[in-house]
DNA sequence: TAGCCTCGAGTTCA
DNA sequence: CTCGAGGCTA
């Protein structure tokens, strides 16, 4: 294996067969430095080498291939990174905190399985690294696609800055490479590589990253990979996505092929056999965790079959079949000076405690959400008092507990506002309900943000309208709703502080433009209590238009999947207030059309509504609601006037005797697939 | 009626 | 990211 700087091909062999040989050693030198972190050779006679091939391919230009390692620095700064859709998404992990969370986890897995208690499973054990997550894609070997993880379905391309890794190959070396492969991994800094370049900052005046973290994360984001080229990142491979003509079994025998591929993989990773196996893992990475040559902030279980994980599936955001094991967060000790309060959109008064800042894990923290008024008292928090200081998830802080041996007797009790601290408004609790509401209906936080909201990406979408903007709006007097924003003109926006032409045309252009978006984002925008996102969508799809919704009675509202009692009188209420109605008559008047919202293909069962009752045996309730949203129906859960169809199984109860009474057509399972055969 | 699972809403710092 | 709450299923 053992490569010598003397018995290889001469340039006299001619340019394309020196090229390839240096190309080889150049590979294999960058993964025994890299990879296997056995370097056989000086980083000069690196140097020369790779010296070498550039010359050559400077005086030979065919010979450049993309997959050369002189190629691994691109060319000019990339105007912006490109959205990549992952063919599967990239899903996160559920999270354990300690040992029983862990064997939580293994007792779900058999529980699901079927299988008994003191089965012990397989399991895979890695660390896992402090970094982000990546997904790679490799065409017939050669690397053609990396991108971030960004919210797990769209990233962004970053093929550039990941080619300047040098312990990752740009083409698979080994037997078999498969057609298509696409690998997840996490790239990272080493601590050595995070101190280089905050010393490098602090020369040049530049201010330091906070963790190795951020600091990848700056250099993943570099538009110009030059720039990232110097600054050593690093990756280990650990999933697999897509894989075309490529089958392993096991998560032991896709890390066995990644190293065969010459794929890094995390050499700490580790089988386990029964949970212990994965707890002691779990506490042994702990221990070795501050030797580390990088930051890892707990470990990763996953069931090692493929077939197993399978069968245990996901749910929407996580898989059943891995966990995060994470390590207790770094923690802080500072004073907590005040609670303030913040009122949002919805009225609800939410404390904040105020911190004397304190850094963690390099980030200066003053304040952290204390939820509501049942966490300060059950965690008897008091102003003045010392308290422990973490960062959930490294990102947001939060108060975990005080440390009462601190207390000197001058502590405040803080007790639940009367009056809206904004409005003065009476601010009450609600039975049943944690959170406070300030009742004001011209509360300016509320009306603030619910603008700010209406605004927002998610919504109606209008670029540059932020807090900011809607704060001079509402102070000048120029907005009272959402309806006056389609009525204003270039002369309102330049009464605004440090408004120039460009920027009121880009305002203008934004409202306009948002005068046609989907129907969806319309009805989340409005800002209905308990209609967020998802539930706005799928009013959308069931109505088709904002008259429809606006005349849906509550049992029709209720007939729709995920829409209960609570959810459907809050629209009804909504629509029930006159000045709300006149809002969106004003909004409509301005010409803001909603577009139609995209009705899924086929629709033979448009309009329809099924309910399955009983114990089915030719599918599961799961199967026959996506075989009728397939068709472009809906699966409701209770039947009414309006139902369609009830599907009734074995030993069908009461909702079978709902559909007599109301005399709605009732099929077995045999008529239902029936009813989904073509029809010609 | 309990126990998932999802959704909604509020939140931090650079 | 977290908590609370609504909806659905067993």
């Amino acid at each position: 294996m053992q490569l010598s700087l003397l018995d290889v091909a001469s340039p006299e062999d001619g340019p394309r067969t020196r090229v390839d040989e240096l190309r080889r050693q150049l590979e294999h030198h960058n993964r025994l430095y890299y990879v296997l972190d056995t370097p056989a050779i000086t980083d000069a006679e690196y140097d020369a080498l790779f010296r070498e091939l550039q010359r050559l391919e400077e005086q030979y230009p065919d010979l450049v291939t993309p997959d050369s390692p002189t190629q691994r620095v691109g060319g000019a700064a990339l105007e912006k990174f490109t959205p990549v859709t992952h063919r599967l998404p990239l899903l996160s992990l559920e999270n354990a905190t300690n040992a029983e969370e862990i064997r939580e986890f293994d007792l779900r897995v058999k529980k699901v399985l079927g299988l008994p208690q003191d089965e012990a499973i397989s399991y895979i054990c890695e660390p896992k690294m402090d970094g982000l997550a990546v997904e790679l894609v490799y065409e017939d070997g050669l690397l053609t696609v990396a991108s971030t993880r960004g919210d797990g379905v769209t990233g962004e391309d970053v093929t550039e800055n990941i080619r300047t890794i040098r312990s990752l190959p740009l083409r698979l070396s080994g037997e078999s490479v498969p057609g298509l492969l696409e690998v997840r991994g996490e790239v990272f800094l080493s601590l050595d590589a995070f101190q280089k370049i905050n010393a490098e900052k602090e020369e040049n005046g530049e201010a330091p990253f906070a963790n190795p973290r951020n600091a990848a994360a700056g250099s993943l984001r570099q538009l110009d990979p030059r720039i990232t080229a110097r600054r050593p990142l690093s990756l280990y491979c650990y999933a697999p996505g897509v894989a075309e003509g490529a089958d392993f079994l096991s998560q032991q025998e896709f890390f066995a092929a990644l190293a065969g591929w010459g794929l890094p993989v995390n050499p700490l990773v580790r089988p386990a056999v029964g949970i212990e196996a994965a707890v002691a893992y779990y506490d042994e990475m702990q221990q070795q965790r501050e030797s580390l040559p990088y930051e890892i902030d707990g470990t990763v279980i996953k069931v090692d079959s493929f077939a197993l994980q399978g069968e245990l599936g996901e749910k929407s955001r996580s898989p059943r079949w891995a966990v995060a094991c994470k390590f207790p967060p770094r923690q802080a000790v500072t004073v907590l000076e005040d609670i303030l309060l913040s009122v949002g959109r919805t009225g609800v008064i939410t404390p904040v405690a105020q911190l004397r800042p304190v850094e963690i894990s390099g980030v200066t923290v003053s304040r952290a959400t204390l939820h509501n008024w049942d966490e300060i008292a059950l965690k008897d928090i008091r102003i003045g008092d010392t308290v422990v200081v973490e960062r959930a998830g490294d990102v947001i802080p939060a108060v975990v507990r005080v440390l009462p041996e601190k207390r000197t007797g001058a502590e405040q009790v803080a007790f639940p506002p009367e009056k809206c601290p904004e409005c003065g408004s009476a601010a009450t609790r609600i039975a049943d309900e944690v959170a406070v509401r300030c009742m004001g209906l011209a509360c300016p936080p509320q009306i603030r943000e619910s603008i700010a909201h209406f605004a927002s990406r998610n919504a109606m979408d209008i670029d540059g309208l932020g807090d900011k903007f809607v704060e001079q709006l509402l102070s000048l007097g120029l907005v009272q709703s959402v309806a006056d924003l389609y009525y204003l003109t270039r002369d309102d926006f330049m009464r605004f502080e440090r408004m120039g032409d460009k920027l009121a045309s880009n305002l203008l252009g934004a409202i306009e433009a948002s005068k046609q978006r989907e129907l969806g984002r319309l009805i989340f925008a409005l800002g209905i209590r308990h209609v967020g996102e998802r539930t706005a969508k799928a009013l959308a799809q069931a109505f088709g238009s904002l008259e429809n919704l606006e005349k849906a009675t509550f049992e029709e509202l209720v007939s729709i999947r995920d829409i209960g009692a609570t959810v459907a009188q809050s629209i009804r209420s909504f629509f029930d207030n006159q000045a709300n109605i006149d809002v969106i008559q004003r909004m409509l008047a301005a010409g803001v059309t909603p577009t139609e919202e995209k009705k899924k293909v086929g629709g033979r069962f448009s309009g329809k509504s099924f309910v399955f009752t009983g114990a089915l045996t030719r599918f599961t309730r799961d199967e026959a609601r996506q075989m009728v949203e397939d068709e472009g129906g809906n699966a409701v859960g209770s039947v009414s006037r309006k139902t369609s169809y009830v599907v009734a199984g074995e030993d069908a109860g009461s909702k079978l005797n709902k559909a007599r009474e109301l005399g709605v057509t009732v099929l077995t399972e045999d008529e239902f697939i029936t009813l989904l055969e073509p029809a010609d």
